[in-house]
RNA sequence: CGGAGCGUGGCGCAGCUUGGUAGCGCACCUGCUUUGGGAGCAGGGGGUCGAAGGUUCAAAUCCUUUCGCUCCGACCA
């Protein structure tokens, strides 16, 4: 490709609307444009960065024995009310109308279609098992879209779909999706590794995560140093010992003006925030739900979610500690809260000798003992682990948190879908199963944008190879006749070599080659000016390490080749 | 949804407090010079100041409404 054609609008200063690296790259390299929060166009180098991780990603699928399909992105609201998704994804959907009103959703995600799509076709277990794949434009309609293509409304997620008779044929379909997915991060240039994972809205039982680690990541993962255990942290667990004080003393109400927090209350009474009861007023599907913690614990939303197999959680709001608590914010707390669903950590079990909310403003109770004082009929892991916790699985490490970027998710579905919606087939007896689902999503867009925060320096982008727009650049530099005349020739020769080559032939200076060749990231850079033609060499640059070298133009493919063959 | 900030030429910004008819840098166009690290000089084009309404002799500036973008939070009581 000659530059002088290519639409590549490079940007020399950051744009005011990014904040994180990669988003500031992708639009100062000319990759993609905004056109509304979280929604993008792809420039002709954006896309095809794009295109080769499609590609790469392909290959491994197909190379599993995944075939690849097309679903529709406008999907009907039926088949999420059959799957009873319609009310849990909510307000994450896109919706519209057709002129009759019809109700329809842009596609976030395809569980729906693709069982709706089999459920007709497969009928005997000689048609399974099968995997069904797809490179496709999802729609969410995300709380806060945020970091450019890192957290899109509109995005490219490569989804599969695996079926099969049962739960061990599933394994083997997840097992195999798993291995698909090393390779397709590796061959990207990524370093990715897979955590156990919530399954959140997808539902199901097993389920990973492919993060790759940088700073700017949403997701926060907790690895042991010893055992290898990697989880993100909504579903961690960590060894923490039980809280007791073992004190007898009675309860006894104490005056706390205007002290609300745990903190507050630490400083306050001059006691350790382990000795305090947290209470956090929580409202699950509407129903009120008092979650209880060491005062020296956070909340693992995520865990109670789960516990209490909620569609919906949030906190309570101001308002609602009078109406449905009966309580007031600040000084909450179990004791002689009648009627309130309470779920306590299991740290809690035998505490003793606590303090707790009174459930009045400005007083809290002192030497609180719970089955005296309270009860609590249900416990469940519910705290947030933190970074430098015991790892319950080796029971011997120590758990490191570092934060994630999430560029794939796999999960075991199971049933669900099919037994919802009625995908079923008939067994070697004759016998009505349902058909046992597995679902693998790669977020395509997603991983451009984390290969770049894994893959840059003060210069720009420095692409892996393999998903680089072009191998290679040369700059033609000057205006001299003959170094314009070398410059084709050699890129016509690189080109004819099979490799993907750009040819700076702007009139510009060399300064802004410079510039913009770094930017945009081309793994191999080819200078050729006069000065360097009349030695018979040429100048190289590797972009991942900026090192530069004279090549003579005599063997310069063969060198060319070396060269590439080096780069990661 | 709550909080905060920002919308002024393609991009980055100043001007707004104290109303007086829009400016800087980059980019763009023309000419000359320069030519291996984002050139210099000279000349030039381009803006309903996000939108609507209001106050005023006069609004980018003050008031109201609205749309959009970004950041923090949406959980620790």
């Amino acid at each position: 490709m000659r530059m002088s054609n290519l639409y590549l609008p490079t940007l020399k200063e950051d744009p005011a609307e990014a904040e994180i690296t990669s988003h500031k790259l992708m639009l100062r390299a000319g990759l993609m444009r905004n056109h509304s929060a979280g929604i993008y166009s792809y420039l002709p180098l954006g896309y095809k960065v794009i295109k080769k991780v499609e590609n790469i990603t392909r290959k491994h699928m197909d190379a599993s024995g995944a075939q690849e399909v097309l679903l529709p992105i406008v999907q009907t609201a039926q088949i999420w009310k059959d799957s009873k998704r319609w009310d849990k994804f909510g307000p994450l959907m896109m919706k519209l109308t057709d002129r009759k009103d019809r109700e329809y959703c842009l596609g976030p995600t395809h569980e729906e279609v693709v069982t709706d799509l089999i459920k007709d076709e497969i009928r005997s277990y000689k048609d399974l098992p099968l995997n069904l794949y797809q490179i496709q434009t999802k729609v969410r309609d995300e709380i806060r879209p945020r970091f450019g293509v890192m957290r899109g409304r509109e995005f490219i997620m490569k989804d599969a779909y695996s079926l099969d008779i049962d739960y061990e044929g599933l394994d083997k379909s997840y097992q195999a999706m798993y291995e698909a997915y090393e390779k397709t991060f590796a061959e990207c240039g990524l370093d990715a590794v897979a955590v156990e994972a919530d399954t959140g809205a997808m539902g199901g039982k097993d389920s990973h995560e492919f993060m790759v680690l940088a700073d700017s990541g949403e997701d926060q993962i907790a690895f042991c140093d010893s055992c290898g255990y990697a989880a993100n942290v909504e579903r961690a667990a960590a060894e923490k010992e039980m809280i007791d004080f073992e004190s007898e003393a009675e309860i006894e109400k104490i005056h706390t003006p205007e002290i609300k927090t745990i903190a507050e209350l630490e400083a306050y009474l001059d006691l350790p925030a382990a000795r305090m009861i947290k209470a956090v007023a929580m409202v699950a599907d509407e129903e009120a739900v008092l979650a209880l913690l060491s005062g020296e614990d956070e909340l693992n939303e995520i865990k109670l979610k789960n516990h209490l197999a909620a569609d919906q959680l949030r906190a309570a709001e101001e308002e609602e500690f009078a109406e449905l608590f009966k309580s007031t914010a600040g000084f909450i707390g179990p004791v002689d809260l009648a009627g309130i669903r309470v779920v306590a950590d299991q740290r809690l079990k035998n505490i003793r000798g606590a303090v707790t909310g009174a459930n009045q403003k400005d007083y809290h109770f002192k030497n609180v003992n719970i089955n005296r004082d309270f009860e609590v009929e249900e416990f469940a892991d519910l705290r947030l682990v933190k970074d430098g916790e015991g790892c319950l699985e080796c029971q011997a490490g120590t758990l490191n948190i570092k934060a994630g970027i999430e560029v794939g998710h796999i999960f075991k579905l199971g049933t669900k879908y099919s037994e919802n919606m009625g995908a079923s087939y008939l067994d070697e007896n004759g016998r009505t199963q349902p058909i046992v689902m597995g679902s693998y999503g790669i977020g395509i867009t997603r991983l451009v944008a984390a290969a770049i925060e894994q893959n840059n320096d003060q210069y720009g982008i420095i692409w892996p190879k393999a998903i680089a727009p072009y191998q290679i650049i040369i700059l033609a530099l000057g205006n001299d006749e003959a170094v314009a005349e070398k410059s084709e020739a050699i890129y016509q020769e690189l080109k004819a070599e099979g490799w993907e080559v750009l040819l700076d032939d702007r009139k510009e200076r060399a300064g802004v080659k410079f510039n913009d060749s770094e930017l945009i990231g081309i793994p191999l850079r080819l200078t050729i000016g006069s000065r360097s033609l009349e030695n018979g060499e040429v100048e190289a640059m590797i972009r991942e390490n900026n090192q530069k070298l004279k090549l003579n133009l005599a063997d310069l493919k063969e060198k060319v080749a070396e060269l590439m063959a080096d780069i990661s």
